[in-house]
DNA sequence: GCTTTTAAAGTGGTCAGACCACCCAGTCTG
DNA sequence: CAGACTGGGTGGTCTGACCACTTTAAAAGC
């Protein structure tokens, strides 16, 4: 918060008169909860990424295994596993193996929806986040991206030209051209903290896609986004990903109160469901 | 995205004949790996919570019992309550019982620092992100705080200069001091996000507590900062708290090169730990 | 009677080993 | 050669026992 340090008075070391072992208590982090064996997993695992032998996309060793080589039962390695998979950074496959994620790295998956649930997140709060943080993403991007990441987001434009007419397809380059931002923005927190709102925005199977005849104004958008950028332009670049968003907003908005009157005239509950 | 609508080809209809009642298999999420019953459990607790059978602080039943009453055996069940531990939305205390969290929502408590070993985060980049926060809530809060906010950071100032003595101390206040603000800010999940980070910021034990000569200096800034928002005067409020995280990332990184001159000085490794 | 000690009950944590379900690849069959 | 089949590898679940931590209440000591 202001000046500086201090110890947070770790769990680093006991008595440090030198030769007390290995005790079978080291490893720790964050700790807070959450039972020790399942940290010794999550830490041994952390160790091995962060020194290189375990990387993005990755395969862990099978569950059999592992808990042979680190001395504790599977139930307990399939507890930190499973930690770890909840947080994202390991992806099970069922009958394949274990993963180390890779991608854009999400923070909790779900985890914003079921928090929303506890906290009464509201919708409009999810889009004033990400006015923030795209807004500021296409700023920073315009100012750090690289050429590299300006031929993605042309490349990303042309075909949403391309696909006015497959939503789904559409959809796709979207959300690309959204993630390249992130990515030459330059800072890879507020990429994730993005991922993460984002998804939980389209949580729950209902999933923005666009009124086909609005395709070809939002392709023209997303060109403009991208010129600003191109041309490093950053205020611009922020001003007009924030307008873009807020557009969004308004459209689900829209949505949102017509299906309710819709419902409410017809009666019929549309099971959630709502037609392309 | 764009403008709107599209089912998300849920798992939710199989056949769509129309008369496929409530089948077992309903209540789905985002799914993505996890299995069939850790999912089960999520779900069924996150109904419990939404229809307030369940609140934060409260108690869930006993394993044992909840497990039969789920119908699935006792380490499914636990399966489940690790994935909701894990993301922050469940405590759980040996020997006590679960409970629903409370508090300050975090959204993937250590998720952070571990996907920052796996996407190598940088520090700088965390404070652009608590910059851009933030400075954001400041705003809002000057824009939509209310007069119990603004009593409660006027208390927080109080304290803070009442323990400009006690480093320990001044950090409590200081914290909860840019809680309120976040609360005020009256959105909850930029509130989260900046949790989150926070928290990320000073995982592992080193915790920025403040050399003991610049509190009074620190006092200063929080007033400020509180006078301006109490005068909703929302650009001044932005303006103040991002020159003062502004500052904090200075006085870490002159901080961090301290350290690494001393060390490479003396060659004593400082064991972590860093004297206030 | 009051404090301290001890015991027991309640709850989560770990373990072991068996068996089920899924995916994939290599093989057999037509 | 395409398609069905089968086996091995891997994660998913179950059972039931036992361990460790907390809290509370009874028992012992003063």
């Amino acid at each position: 918060m202001s000046a500086t340090v201090l110890i947070y008075q770790g769990y680093d070391d006991f008595g440090s008169t030198g030769a007390h072992v290995l005790k079978p208590t080291q490893t720790e982090t964050t700790h807070e909860s959450e039972s020790h064996l399942t940290m010794q997993v999550v830490n041994h695992i952390r160790a091995m990424i962060e020194d290189g032998t375990l990387k993005p996309g990755e395969k862990i060793p099978p569950e059999r295994e592992f808990a042979q080589e680190l001395k504790i039962s599977r139930a307990s390695l399939r507890t930190g596993i499973g930690y770890m998979a909840a947080m994202g950074i390991m992806k099970v496959r069922h009958g394949v193996g274990t993963f180390i994620a890779e991608g854009p790295p999400e923070i909790g998956k779900s985890s914003l929806g079921l928090l929303g649930a506890l906290h009464g997140f509201k919708s409009w709060q999810m889009f004033e986040a990400r006015l923030l943080l795209e807004g500021k993403m296409a700023a920073l991007a315009a100012e750090r991206g690289k050429e590299e990441h300006f031929t993605q987001l042309a490349e990303e434009v042309a075909e949403m030209y391309a696909t006015v007419d497959d939503p789904e397809e559409y959809l796709i380059h979207d959300v690309r051209f959204h993630r390249t931002i992130a990515k030459a923005s330059g800072n890879p927190i507020l990429a994730s903290l993005m991922e993460t709102i984002t998804s939980a925005l389209y949580d729950g199977r209902r999933k923005t896609v666009s009124l086909t005849r609005s395709l070809r104004d939002s392709a023209d958008v997303h060109r403009e986004i991208y010129r600003a950028i191109r041309t490093r332009n950053s205020t611009e670049a922020q001003r007009l990903m924030e307008r873009h968003i807020q557009r969004a907003k308004d459209a689900q908005d829209d949505e949102e109160r017509t299906v309710l009157r819709r419902r409410k005239a017809t009666k019929a509950p549309t099971n959630g469901k709502i037609a392309v």
